[in-house]
DNA sequence: CGAGGCCTTGAACAAATTCAACAGAAGTGG
DNA sequence: CCACTTCTGTTGAATTTGTTCAAGGCCTCG
């Protein structure tokens, strides 16, 4: 596995790409390399925010608890993208948890390096708050779904975005290893409905399911009802 | 009434907190101030971003559309605050719309010269960031709610919130003029459910009603549905 | 191989929306 | 200034959507 200096040969991930050269050798100083197994937390909400992550490899699920039972899936983010940056800002405590979904490996950046690599490269906090502004424009947009969007229209859509992030498999079914309750928490509804609507959604003709795994088969009939 | 260099003398507009000195008669030669009456729109979702607003006096509600009858409000704004910072990012239109909720006066900039003032003025750009990290959270934890919440907490949050936000006037109601109306697309309802829950509220002796004013009778009773 | 978790299904239930109807307030235009 | 229209507020009843409860089967992991 090739890896440059700092631990992350991914194009994706836009700390090493957004970084000034000179400064990769401090940043490779400061950075720790993580396994994360499956079902386990990076980070958990609550707890004190130590630092920023960037996943080198795997998918992780990040999530606000609601009951002991009960939460909401805010995002779902694979190779490259950054994670714990929800703690920057005046709280110290972390509003979410990342939990990874499959064995996965991540970088870790202590919280004070970090915010001298901002003070440092301009160009990095730039993008850091394009990317702000993008995940707000996002969330607000899941929000008005959430609020006036049927369950059917809300699980198509996550299904159509969860196809376009993560891809298909060789064999045509969505590359995303989520069990239906997951699927549940991050339409807002409950596994009972996921699992009836998605059944609907086979009659239909617009999905096929094989265990676990779901195969989009007509991307027309889903954006009907996910509108737009 | 006093006014500094750039037309706005509010201790809460970060823009003129955060701009070095040398960069505030540029500022002023760019900025311009608008008059925007009640129920006016200062920008409208889907159209072309040409600039960033700051509120110099007055309240707007920022909000999204779903159908014709339908919309969700993201936000509630109000002196000193950003406007239109959706707008940045790699989509060039407006995510949402902004409507003045009483006459109001803005101070708008155009794009090319925000983005200057980004390039010029570190600690603006950092504590931009930052409070697109702030909203970002404040928009994470309002979707859980929406998910998870039943709608009497969901009113009772939006009530506080909006209590701590815009305090009250001298007898004691919340100091903003909000129709039912608004108030379910801030909660995510329909306005015969706020009313209806709201009467309840009343019966339980934690709010007061005067028209379509609201005073907030028991904290701890609201406190109680909106959790936390 | 046992236990716990996840999937599957049906039926009862509850929360909230929709529909319908009217009263009052506020604005509009002659 | 008054009639008219439109918007907001108020209320009850019907209806729907989605949740909850319950229970059995399956799969997986230790």
């Amino acid at each position: 596995m090739k890896r440059n200096k700092h631990g992350c040969d991914l194009k994706s991930c836009f700390l090493c790409q957004l970084c000034s050269k000179d400064w990769l050798p401090a940043l490779d100083t400061h950075r720790q390399s993580f396994h994360v197994n499956k079902g386990e937390m990076l980070f958990s909400e609550g707890s004190e925010v130590t630092g920023i992550y960037f996943i080198y490899k795997g998918t992780f699920k990040v999530h606000k608890k609601w009951t002991d039972d009960k939460e909401l899936i805010v995002r779902l983010a694979k190779d490259g993208a950054i994670l714990g940056h929800r703690g920057l800002g005046n709280d110290i405590y972390y509003p979410v948890s990342a939990t990874a979904l499959e064995p996965s490996e991540v970088c870790f950046i202590d919280l004070g390096f970090f915010q001298s690599t901002l003070k440092v490269n301009y160009q990095f906090l730039y993008e850091l708050m394009m990317f702000f502004a993008g995940e707000l424009k996002e969330s607000e947009k899941r929000m008005r779904n959430l609020a006036h969007m049927p369950v059917k229209g809300r699980i198509a859509q996550a299904l159509l975005s969860m196809h376009a992030k993560f891809g298909t498999t060789a064999d045509g079914f969505i590359d995303i290893n989520l069990s239906r309750q997951d699927l549940a928490s991050y339409t807002g509804t409950t596994y009972e409905t996921v699992f009836r609507i998605m059944n609907e959604m086979v009659q239909e003709g617009s999905l096929a399911l094989q265990g676990k795994h779901i195969c989009i088969l007509d991307t027309n009939k889903l954006n009907e009802h996910a509108g737009e």
